[in-house]
This record gives C-alpha cells, structure tokens and sequence, in this order.
DNA sequence: GATGAATGAGGGTTCATTCAT
DNA sequence: TATGAATGAACCCTCATTCAT
C-alpha cells in the first residue's frame, strides 16, 4: 500500500516535471536528465514507469487531456437546454484554461507541434463526444448554425486556447468581464442570428 | 551583381528549407546539417549568413511574419468602410493561411511554442499595426465591440490558424462555402448586434 | 530438504538460461536481468548464488566443462589399448559436441574470446588428465607422434569445435559416415605413420 | 591529396585500434571512447568513417580477412601439383596466423562469436575459393581424400587459430620443428592414405 | 565567400548491482 | 531466502559550431 502509494507519486512527480519542462522549453530542449532531477528520481527511473521519453509525454498528453475533458463537462447534463449547455461547458473550459494554466499550455503546445504520436492524439480527441453531441441537438433545434464541428470549435472553443496563451505569456491579464466579453464572441459565432 | 544574387539565393534557400524541415519535425528536431543538405550548401555555410540556429529561425519567422502581414494588407485601404476592410483582411488572411499553408504553418508553430526569442516575437507583432486601426475606427463608430484588442484577435483572426493546422493535418477540408461560414462567424463574434 | 532442492532448481536454472543467451547474444550482450527473467527468478537473488556476473559466467564454465570431460572419460578405462581407448574418447568427445550442442557451444564461445578469467580458465583445463596421460602412454609406445600435446589436441580433437559450429550455424549437418570420416583424418595426424 | 591521406589514416587508425581492443576485451566491452582515444580521433569522428560500431566492426572484418586471404594466396599458383600448392598455401596461412597474431586473432573472435553480422560474414567466405579449387584437383587426382570441404578445412587449416590463441595466450611458443610437425598433421588428416 | 572534416558537449537509454522490505 | 524498485555510471550516438583550406 504505502509501496503503491510510492510508485503512484513518482509517476506523478514525472509527469508533472514533464508538464512543466515542456512548457517552457519545448519537447526537443528537455531533457530527460533535467525530468528525473525535478521529480527527485534517477534518470534510471523514468523508464520503470515509462517505455521511453516519446511514451512518457503521450503518456503525459492523455492523461491530462482527460483531466481536461472530464473538468469540462463534470457539471454538465444533457437534459439542460442548449444554451445552457453551452454556456456551461464553455466556462468549465474558460476554468481550466485560465486557471489550471499549466495543464492548459502543454495541451495547446503538443495540439500545434509534431510532438505527440497518431494513435495518442487521437486517444485525445475521442473525449470531447459530449460538445459534439450538443452541438448536434443544437442544429436539430435550429438554435446552433449548422456548419461544421470543425468551425464551431474553431470559433467557440480554440480562442481560449490563444487568449490562454497570451495571458501566460504576460500580455494580457483577463478578468470576469473579459471573460463575460469572450463568452459573448463565442457565442455570437455559432448561433444562429435570428 | 551575379555573386550578391547568388547569395541572395542561398539566404533563401536556407530560409525555405528552415520552414520545411521545422514545420516537419520541430526546432530542435531539425539539424543544422539536414538544413544545409536540403539547401544544398555546407553546414558551415549557414554561419555566414546566420549567427547561429536560435538567429537563423528568428530571422525565418520575422520574414515570414512580413510576408504574411504584406500580403493581408496589400489591398486594404483605410478610406474603406469598416466592414468592407474587416472583410477584406480577413479574406486575404485566409488566403494565405489556407493557401500559403507551409508558411502559416511555421508562424503558428513559432506562435505556439517556446521556440522563437521575445524581441523577434515583438518585432513580428507590430506589422498588425493596420488592424488594429481598423478596429479601433470600428469601435468609434459603433461597428465594432468596445472590447480588447486581444479578444478580437482570438475570435475573428485567430481562428484562422486553428483551421488551417487541422487542413493540413487532413482532418478536414475548407472549401469556399466553409471559407464563407467561418468568415460569417468570425465577423458575427466582434460585430455590434443590433 | 525440499528448501535446499528448491535453491539447487534455482542455481541450476540460472546457469542453463546464462548458457543459453550467452550462446546466442554473447557474454556482454547478455544482461542479468534477462538471466533472470529467462530463470523465474528476481535479478537480485542472482546474487545469492554469485558474487557477480563474471562470477557466474565463471561458475558457468567450470560446470560445463566438467560435465564435458565427465561424458568424455565416463566408459574409458586406462586398460586400454592406446588406439581403442583414442577411438573411445574421441567418439564420446564427438558426440558430447554435436548432440549437447549448447553446452559445446558455450565451452567454444568461452575458450575464444576474454570471457573467461584465467584462474577458472585453468581450472577447466585440468581435466583433461586422462587424454594426456593415453598420449603419454602412445609415445611411449611409439603408437602416437612424439610432439607436443598442443599439436596434438589442435589436430585430433579441436578440429570437432569447428565441427560444431558449423552445424549449429546451420551450414552443414554431420552424419555417421562423416563423423568417420572426421576420425580418420583425427588419427591419421596424430598415430605415427608406418 | 595531404587531406585525403589523413583521411585514409584515420581511417586506418581506427580499424587497428578496433583489432587491438576488441582482441583485449572483446566487442561489447570496446567502448567507442576507446577505440576513438586510441586512434586519436574524436569519439564523433568515427562516425564520420563508419555508420555506427556494429558496422565500424564489420569492416574491420571484412578488411583483415581480405588481408589473411590476399597473403595466404600471393603466391600460389593453380599450375602447381595438388601437394605443392597445398604445402604452399598452409605455409603462408600457419606464417599469417603466427606472425599477424593481431589481425589472426581477431579474425578468430569473429568467426566464434555473434559479433559479425551475417553479410559480412559471407562476404569473408568467398575469398576462400582457390583452396576449395585445390581440393576439388587433389579429390579428381586421387591425392586428397574425398570427404566434405569442411572437414577437410576443420583438419587441416583450422588447427592452427587454435595453435596461435594458445601462443598468444603464452601457453605454448611454436618454433619451426613445430610447424613442420603441425604442417605434416595437417597433411596426414587430408591426404589419400597410400 | 565557401567548404567538409572535425569535435566537445550533451542526449536518450541500458545495465550490473544494491537495498528496503 | 527472495524480491522488485531504484540507481549511478557508462554506453552509443547526434549535433551546433568551428577551422584549416
């Protein structure tokens, strides 16, 4: 138990080193070494846990992609109307973006660079089904534009992921009205203009 | 004359094959040496043109940066309507986010990751100089949401990027009527409602 | 009784899986852990039975080699006629050789490289008492060339090491009639000529 | 000219340096670094000549067993009588095998061990055909006894690599009676009993 | 200006061995 | 006795950069 327990928190520490690492350096600039030194383990060690270094950020890549997914829609349920639904998922997401920044900044930076494998992204992807299937009933309804998930996600979601990035970088700093100001843009795009 | 051209053409292929390989594999995944091959000059070479690797991308991006910025620019005049310039950038944004694909492709990666150093990234900001007047004429006359700059970015241009990384990946395919759908919604999420 | 059967199985089990990978990967291509693994057993109890991994390629060498010589000098009696008792030791090497292939294998692959340290080296080689001691006695007799018994062991009896390699490696398959051939032509250089 | 002769240098400084150590401590105890300390080179810099050790070694192998064989037929020639000739050729091989006691050993340890990778050690085989053309003239002339090529070579060429292993270990120094004696075993074993 | 050979520093990974249990 | 987790040292190899030509 306490063994298990021991195994878990390095497996832990790994990833969140890696999390951390990554961001700030990218994959290629971070070493493995500087991973293990960071978790307090020997570099020897990474790979009782993981098969390799590629491994070990897929690895990374999905688990907090579901840790993303599952924040975004733990509140959410599917007898809510589509506005509310949306409006919903949309801020868990502004949450977690804005405030699990860390988390958030290594999604987007192995999102836009060759750095996660095929099977791993895609492994990524399959979580987001729940937006999917509201934006569907919200076609239905005639209340969601009927264009494109690709489109709608593009215009509702994704911009998160830049004003995440900006505000990371220090930039810009977003508070409740920016917020509010960006829930309206989101929702402007997608819905349908009466 | 003849010898100035010359060099002029190694820069450039230098650059092109910087492009290449970083859209392909990374930074630091691609070499010195495999830039230098595919330019078809010696490693050594690239030194006398660039300072070292760090210099040489920095340099890629702030062209390629002009480049985009130019061609999104080139037509636009600040006599226009704010919509009809708002619709004109913005359509040659696509364009050459969705033509230009290697080129947009690089910048997004330079955007996203730790790769490009702070001064070449403030460099390559400034040429948006055009829009932002725009909006800022947009906002005085009631055309456009009072709100940050940044806000409107991430709504009505960034989108653009997020489009054409997964065109490129072969997720999905933009034809005219998705262009006139995305142009519909970006344009939806800064404009006044009525 | 039943514990220290157990712990022979053990020993016994870690020299068998060392002679097999040692045979097909070589000494240094042969980790402990795989010996272990190949063995049941923990890498750590290796430890119990040897100082280290020389020491158990050592113990590993001395075993087989006396089970070799044991097979070799089983039915010889120093009663003998010098030729029949040549002949009797020569067929038991032959077939220890090529039917205990491994073994034979290890012992050869032991005996050509700096795998072996030069104390257990020795102590394998002693057991070669008998063969000297028939040669000694044909000398004597004017029955075997009164030459070195490294000429000797050269011609008569490493010859089968090739032998066996060959037909492991899978180039050439020993039958009866070329396994006298192969005495013959032992004999022949070794008896002296009439 | 100067430059590509440095170049061959290298080059050849690093097979010798390969020969030596892999002969001390075998392959997989042959560190890069030291092979590269002793030629004198950088540790990259072997790259620069070889794809990587295993292939470092395959030439080296490939190399060294030319030499043995070149040396071995310089000057044979297929007008001379069967026992001529073969009384030529094991002189030169017993001279290659006890004067080059480097380069024989070597060849030694690659023929004993997985260390040489199939190809090459094909690619080594083949020099061998003027003996193989010997035999098949001795066999056709009633000389040579008619029996396997392989047995023929076991008895008669083989002895002496394990002849040079003892020398070279210091067991066992062989003058010229020696060779003789070995040369007139070696002939015993393979020619037609009169 | 242009090069190809050369390299030191460092990267990912493996492995013989140890130690707490 | 037996273990599996842990590790430091070392290995092979790569690469940004330099230098003699």
């Amino acid at each position: 138990m306490a063994k298990l327990q021991k195994s878990i928190d390095k497996r832990n520490a790994l990833i969140k080193a890696t999390i951390e690492l990554v961001n700030n350096n990218g994959f290629h600039a971070t070493p493995m070494s500087k991973i293990a030194k960071m978790a307090n383990v020997s570099p020897a060690t990474i790979y009782l846990y993981f098969e390799n270094k590629q491994d070990l950020v897929n690895q990374t890549y999905i688990e907090v992609k579901a840790e993303y997914t599952d924040y975004a829609f733990a509140t959410y349920k599917d007898t809510m109307s589509v506005e509310d639904g949306f409006k919903l998922i949309w801020h868990r997401i502004a949450d977690f973006k804005l405030k699990e920044c860390e988390n958030a900044m290594f999604l987007a930076q192995c999102d836009n660079t060759p750095m996660i494998d095929e099977p791993s992204r895609l492994e990524g992807i399959k979580h987001l089904q729940p937006l999917v299937e509201l934006w569907a009933r919200g076609k239905t309804e005639g209340i969601i534009k009927p264009i494109s998930d690709y489109i709608l996600y593009a215009y509702s979601i994704n911009p998160l992921s830049f004003l995440m990035i900006i505000q990371k970088r220090g930039d810009f700093q977003l508070d409740k009205t920016h917020i509010e100001e960006a829930y309206q843009s989101a929702w402007s795009s997608i819905k349908v203009c009466n």
